[in-house]
DNA sequence: TAAATCTATCTTGTTGCCAAGCTGGCGAAC
DNA sequence: GTTCGCCAGCTTGGCAACAAGATAGATTTA
């Protein structure tokens, strides 16, 4: 079965090498194994890892074909520049759409992030974020109620959690350390994010703190699609 | 074929809640197959896959047995400590293996970041880092002989490359801006690093300069286990 | 001639059967 | 009683034959 990775590895050196382009017919199944002198069975499933992967897609009676390559953006990891603010200075087409904004019941992770109380009021803002109409990265932001008293009307309306801090009057904040990890995508992130399922995302969970009383202001978690960024540090 | 993917979002969720224990066996295919009603061939492409994220591992004849899990290590990604400083700090049996130390031909990426012209010699010194027994990073310096010129023999003794700086008279250092990407292991990573095809690598890349000069010591590539590490910045 | 249909042959997708490996139990041999 | 060997029945692994979809070209039909 190392003959299978070993082919995968090839495959997608080609593929980024531009040997093959993008809605270029790969070769069929049959033609490949012959070549490889291999069981097509093993060339199966080099194209399934492919596939999900998102290098290629295949269909039943015609054939497999390269999948249109991914745009990279460079995206600062570090800083106090918001999301958006990021993308705009990029000239992407960038939009969010607010999925939900809701009160959640309690979660022992999240509470203790925000130093809140259990009968306290928190908040779920989930927003996705699209670029170039592809969604990239899904936005998942924690607001306790005793900081933002109005979230509950405003919450839908927030494009960018900066922008709402000023509004709400904290004019100077600071980044929490944030934690990076990385994570595959569960059902409803590869529906939400239109990915695959071995698309690692990179997962980042972090807060925000107001610099004046050191109230922390927001909890969040991003997933970002790992194929769409290089990430600087 | 959704199926797939759900049940095995739903076993890895089970292994990591340790409804399933380290070395348990799991149910055979046919008993999986017959309890959600489905194909064995989709019970034995979740086992294949879980196999290839490392969760699982299978043995024919005997059946599949959940694989023990993997220590995981809080890395501190900014700052300017060593790798080895800060393996030390965390009280874990630390050591690197150096893998080689020799001359690299032309490379236009690598002498540009070193700031290198094309007939000055560089030297590539790759080294496997292993905690408790695990190979968890693979970490690849590139060193210009101008500024390290006993570096032909010296390279072999290297484990600490701020040490080696120290030793060398660079006593001030600053770390350029880093640049993170996920990848997959290609078949050398695979073989060091000792993990199955599908466990991301955490990618990177990163110099050193000297602080008084302004001279880059070093251009490096690090590929850190994305299972073993969550990371700090 | 032009349009419709059929068919051969290519593609990917699926399934069921058999091979290979392991284990425990039964029974023959000593 | 003990040991060895055989075999039935489990496990995972692999493959070949078949199904299903697409297409191009020949054939039929109006």
């Amino acid at each position: 079965m190392a003959e299978k990775a070993l082919l995968v590895d090839r495959m997608i050196s080609d593929i980024r090498e531009g040997k093959y382009k993008p809605n270029e017919k790969l070769p069929s199944e049959n033609e490949l194994a012959d070549e490889y002198k291999l069981p097509r069975m093993v060339i199966r499933k080099v194209y399934e890892r492919l596939q999900e992967l998102g290098y290629i897609f295949s269909k039943q009676g015609k054939g497999s074909y390269v999948q249109n390559r991914k745009l990279q953006i460079p995206l600062i990891l570090t800083g106090d520049v918001s999301f958006s603010e990021k993308m705009q200075e990029l000239k992407h087409d960038f939009r969010t759409i607010t999925l939900a904004c809701e009160e959640i019941d309690y979660d022992s992770a999240v509470y203790h992030a925000l130093h809140a109380d259990i009968g306290e009021a928190v908040y779920k803002v989930s927003r996705l974020r699209i670029v170039d109409d592809c969604p990239i990265a899904l936005h998942t932001s924690f607001l306790p109620k005793s900081v933002f008293n109005n979230i509950e009307n405003e919450g839908q309306q927030i494009t960018s959690i900066f922008q709402y801090y000023r509004q709400q009057g904290y004019t100077e904040f600071e980044p929490m350390r944030s934690q990076l990890s990385i994570v595959f995508p569960n059902q409803v992130e590869r529906e939400l994010l239109k990915c695959p399922s071995l698309v690692p995302l990179l997962h980042l969970e972090s807060g925000c703190l107001d610099k004046k009383t050191g109230t922390v202001l927001e909890y969040s978690r991003i997933h970002y699609r790992s194929d769409c960024f290089t990430y600087v540090i």
